[in-house]
DNA sequence: CCCATATATGAATAGCTATTCAATTGTTTA
DNA sequence: TAAACAATTGAATAGCTATTCATATATGGG
């Protein structure tokens, strides 16, 4: 398998937010019973702040509406009339996600005239689509 | 672009929960403004039951704790007291997290004696996380 | 057989989130 | 300039979710 120190950008085991190792345990009294485990295991553990980050990315992405948005604007770009009306959704609404969307840059926008056109921001998104696609398409 | 038809699973356009494209527009009178616009994508978008399983799917990876779980069973299968040690977690809440991973099929379990050892289920996390991590890494 | 332990589970609560409604801004056109 | 319109924004509400606490189940040790 692949190292996942890599994957989970672990650049630094700096100083995080996690206590240091041999504080006090919560609960269960692991440093009895697989101290050694728990050990090795601490450094390689998704920072806490980075977790929150990437946790907040996929959210933008655990929205059916979100996504219905973002299969709309793969093709082409659309304003945010167009896109309510072929959510069937309130303008309000929609726009409401797409300053989501805008925030996470998945997608851009361009002004004209009274219009406000959206499009896809790079190819992130249909990648991850992809995959999840495939994961979602094995043996259920 | 890659053609997002295919990305978003539409096998078949066929009945769905949406209502057919004359019906009654909510607010915006697109039918007005790009009603040809609107035609054309109405077929694109991804259907709500898919894209309420796709949302489903990524809200699991929507937690910090979560993504902190499974950068824990990257490298190695864990029992449920040792992870929860690891995060600094009481057993109870790794536990309930770790039912929705199992439920995703994103986790594998094995019991040994009074132990559950977990460990991921295949590959498609490491893909997403490299995806995203990409992603989040890019100009801020 | 009883007790401690590992995990799971259910209920309850606090915090978050998606949609709606109302109001606002900015732009075009009449 | 007034009126219509596209889009945004803020507040409010309803629904969802993560954690905690209490309890349950099951396994192993004495």
């Amino acid at each position: 398998m692949i190292a996942p120190h890599f994957l989970f950008m672990n650049k630094r085991n700096s100083i995080e937010p996690q206590q240091n190792p041999e504080s006090d345990a919560p609960s269960c009294e692991a440093r009895l019973v697989h101290l050694d485990q728990v050990r090795q295991v601490q450094p390689e553990i998704l920072p806490l702040l980075e977790a929150q980050q990437m946790a907040e990315f996929f959210g933008v992405l655990a929205d059916p509406t979100r996504l219905r948005l973002l299969s709309a604007l793969a093709n082409q770009e659309l304003c945010v009339c167009d896109l309510a009306a072929g959510l069937k959704m309130g303008e309000s609404a929609v726009s409401h996600q797409l300053r989501l969307l805008r925030a996470m840059r998945l997608v851009k926008y361009r002004k004209e005239g009274r219009n406000v056109y959206y499009s896809l921001a790079d190819s992130h998104v249909i990648n991850l689509y992809r995959e999840v696609a495939e994961h979602l398409h094995e043996t259920h």
